[in-house]
RNA sequence: UCCUCGGUAGCUCAAUGGUAGAGCAUGCGGCUGUUAACCGCAGGGUUGUAGGUUCAAGUCCUACCCGGGGAGCCA
């Protein structure tokens, strides 16, 4: 008999099939069992009638604990209630492994029980979920540059040189010489691009920064392209091809995964070509401005008015606790958990709104934007917005000056809506090597170690440009996920290496 | 490194300084269509660690350890 996925059920209704996989949850009555059984391309619900199967395979399904593998014969049938429009009458059905005292129960869990337990959590729906839409955002990735000529290629992970002079990276031991691991693989991109055209890289980077925050990471993948003959204004166009190509394709192919995690579909929609494009003095004037001052008065209202209904609803139903029957009893107080939860929240948020008022409303122009200025710029917008041309200052040494400000350099950020941030950083390189001398001297760079690099200016100097997008951020934006280590298998955060 | 919140049963959380509880999970029993199923019973604890205050500490004080998310920095 022919063994099949569940995700390709729909197409062998009233046909006996074979399906492997894992217990996810099961629920019993009196000679009727419930199985919801999960193979990795989706769940369907197996039904067990006692009445129905010989002894033994009844006796198997009372055994089934959650995340038991084992092998279902049955046939499908369609039924519009269940996950799937299908589940499947059990013929016979065969244990391949127990699982005893599987840890991730079907209720809440705390963050550090997930991730010391994130080999199994990565079993769960939502899991399953964001890994899906991870590999959707990979692939078309690829398919973008691949359909446009680009040439993939790898940067060493090892170097020994730190390219920027500005991050922490990780300090090895090679062969009794320092090397660090690779915070970008950009200016191999850009010898690369020199002798391919157009290329991108796609690999892990590192930082040793120590980041606890929901949108750091110490090992991280990024994605480079960087372009031989590119200026400016094409790079930002290929940025917003790029983000559009992802956001669509995630949003055509991954139907099902956006109902599993909820995701709020409109937002996404709306990511259509015609990014909105800002300067950053004209950002930095949008910070400053009474709109932006406005829309911290109204947040503030509007958190407290929450507050003040969470705390209504709170007390009200401790005023009907009382009475309420054990069902509703317990949905007060899974209710209350979450009132509680919701309210740290927003008493989070308004302790640190009049900081990030006062970061906004005052920022001074030269200076970096801190993640708060990034989130109240983008409330201005209802889609990705690119920030170009940035003090030279707070940029890399490799920028390229804007010919009409000195002060400039021709940098660009992508910010990503709802309050995701940075996504995308890049800009066109300098291309003139006395400047690129100088800067590396001025940035007290060791000059010895970018020999090599003023070597492409040296032969054949052309305008280029890339950028680096970050992929974690950007399936944590897509998926509206409220931290990145969500957003890869095995996260690699200050403090936490296993498992 | 700094700021801030937290650590009670396997898990999620309760407990005005006065006998440590509930739900989920587990075990047993019940229920022929369940959807985080439901109902009944049972087992399950050195309250992060070390000191201190007190007649009495989960609760108060001090130090340390671990975790959350925020600043800095960035994708």
């Amino acid at each position: 008999m022919k063994h099949v996925y569940v995700s390709s059920l729909h197409t062998h209704v009233g046909e006996q099939v074979v399906l492997k996989g894992w217990v996810y949850n099961k629920r019993d009555s009196k000679g009727l069992a419930f199985i919801e059984l999960r193979d990795g391309s989706g769940l369907v619900q197996c039904v067990v009638s006692e009445a129905e199967v010989d002894q033994d395979v009844w006796t198997s399904s009372q055994l089934l604990t959650q995340e038991t593998s084992l092998t279902v014969t049955g046939t499908v049938a369609e039924d519009e209630r269940q996950i799937g429009g299908v589940e499947v009458q059990v013929a016979g059905l065969e244990i391949v492994g127990m699982s005893e005292d599987y840890p991730i129960t079907p209720k809440e869990h705390g963050v550090d029980f997930l991730m010391n337990n994130r080999h199994l959590w990565l079993r769960s729906r939502r899991q399953w979920a964001i890994m899906r839409i991870r590999n959707q955002v990979i692939m078309s990735i690829h398919n973008l540059f691949q359909e446009q000529g680009f040439v993939q290629m790898d940067a060493p992970v090892l170097t020994g040189n730190a390219v920027e002079g500005t991050s922490t990276l990780f300090e090895m031991d090679y062969f009794d010489e320092k090397a660090y691991l690779t915070q970008s693989g950009q200016l191999y991109g850009e010898a690369m691009a020199m002798a391919m055209g157009k290329i991108y890289t796609f690999g892990p980077t590192f930082r040793a920064e120590k980041s606890k925050t929901r949108r750091h990471l110490t090992e991280f993948w990024m994605i480079e392209p960087e372009m031989a003959f590119y200026d400016l204004d094409m790079n930002m166009d290929l940025a917003e091809d790029l983000i559009v190509r992802i956001v669509s394709d995630v949003l055509k192919n991954c139907s099902v995964e956006l109902d599993v995690l909820e995701r709020d579909r409109e937002p996404l929609e709306r990511v259509t070509k015609g990014f909105p494009r800002i300067s950053y003095t004209e950002a930095v004037d949008l910070l400053r401005s009474d709109k932006t001052a406005g829309m911290f008065d109204k947040m503030e209202n509007d958190l407290a008015d929450e507050e003040k209904a969470l705390n209504e609803e709170l007390s009200e139903n401790k005023s009907r606790y009382g009475q309420a029957k054990k069902w509703e009893k317990r949905k007060f107080d899974a209710r209350e958990i979450e009132i509680t939860k919701r309210l740290s929240d927003i008493e989070e948020d308004r302790r640190n709104l009049p900081n990030w008022k006062q970061s906004a409303t005052e920022f001074e122009w030269g200076g970096d934007f801190g993640g708060s200025d990034e989130t109240v710029l983008t409330w201005h917008f209802d889609k990705p917005i690119i920030v170009h041309r940035f003090p030279a200052d707070i940029k890399a040494f490799y920028m390229k000056r804007d010919e009409s400000d000195d002060r400039l350099a021709l940098g660009i950020d992508v910010l990503a809506p709802e309050g995701y941030g940075e996504i995308v950083g890049g800009g066109e390189r300098a291309t003139d090597i006395d400047f690129l001398m100088r800067q590396v001297r001025d940035h007290n760079l060791p000059a010895e170690v970018f020999q090599w690099y003023f070597d492409l200016r040296r032969f054949g100097s052309v305008p280029h440009s890339g950028f680096g997008i970050g992929l974690e951020r950007t399936i944590t934006w897509i998926c509206k996920l409220p931290h990145l280590r969500e957003a890869i298998p095995f996260p690699r955060l200050m403090g936490r290496l296993n498992p």
